[in-house]
DNA sequence: ATGACATTTCGGCAATCGCCGAATTGTAAT
DNA sequence: ATTACAATTCGGCGATTGCCGAAATGTCAT
């Protein structure tokens, strides 16, 4: 099955984000909803979300639906050419602190992690409204 | 050796642009002056060389001076990854008219083909400036 | 030294990107 | 039905990108 070129270049471009390349290296050893993610990264939401779009669009990712959370896993295609690239890339490139985040995340109920989240972005919101004591 | 994420990171974008991707895949096969270059994408000489700038920061490419030519050509690094993204990417992606006009570049004399496209580029600004028969 | 010439650098322009918070969607619990 | 809630879409922001033509750089020929 040829790929075309601009298909190739979508799929390059996809992993040239550093963001995006963490969460496909993330993603390489088992799968992770939207929240885990967001807690991986240290970025908004919507953010995660628009890279995992941006992800799937390229078919280095793909996406599951469970109830109310999102289950995103690497693609078989997407596996394949980080497994060529990371094996190019010499040693492990995601040992650079990711490696023991991911751990701690994947450690944490999701559900709590959701709570967890939320509790802290209100607190955001509240330091930034009442800025005097 | 390991290779940081963030050069990792820099590799793929600079590969994840239609024209750097082609004038990659180009290099392959032999190395190239910029205006072999140039009149492969069709595209300005300064842009062609803002992206052969890219390619070599990132390490895709190496270049030689020679003369008042530059000589492009990929470095061993590029070449790796290439193939084992090109491998991975089925058929061959350079044969969409790539090909053919690569073949065609490759059977002009270079400087005939610097004085070509200086003619060309005189024709155009002139054409612009005397807009009346 | 001077002129020709391949390439690069610079200034600028429109388009895209990565990020965010706010609003929306769709699913599950009450 | 209403509420709670994970995820997505939307509007907007500053930064970056890809492109060009003009000007600068460095090399060869005269």
């Amino acid at each position: 099955m040829p790929r075309s070129l601009s298909g190739v270049c979508r799929i390059l471009r996809s992993l040239g984000d550093e963001s995006r390349l963490k969460i496909a290296l993330a993603l390489r050893e088992q799968s992770l909803c939207v929240c885990q993610i967001v807690e991986l990264l240290r970025l908004a939401p919507s953010t995660v979300s628009e890279h995992l779009t941006t992800l799937r669009a390229a078919g280095v990712v793909t996406a599951r639906k469970q109830g109310r959370w999102m289950h995103y896993r690497i693609a078989a295609d997407g596996r394949e050419l980080l497994k060529s690239v990371l094996g190019w890339a010499g040693a492990d490139t995601a040992s650079h602190g990711m490696r023991n985040r991911l751990r701690r995340v994947l450690s944490m109920d999701p559900s709590e992690l959701c709570r967890r989240q939320k509790r802290e972005e209100e607190a955001r919101r509240g330091s930034s409204v009442n800025s005097a004591e």
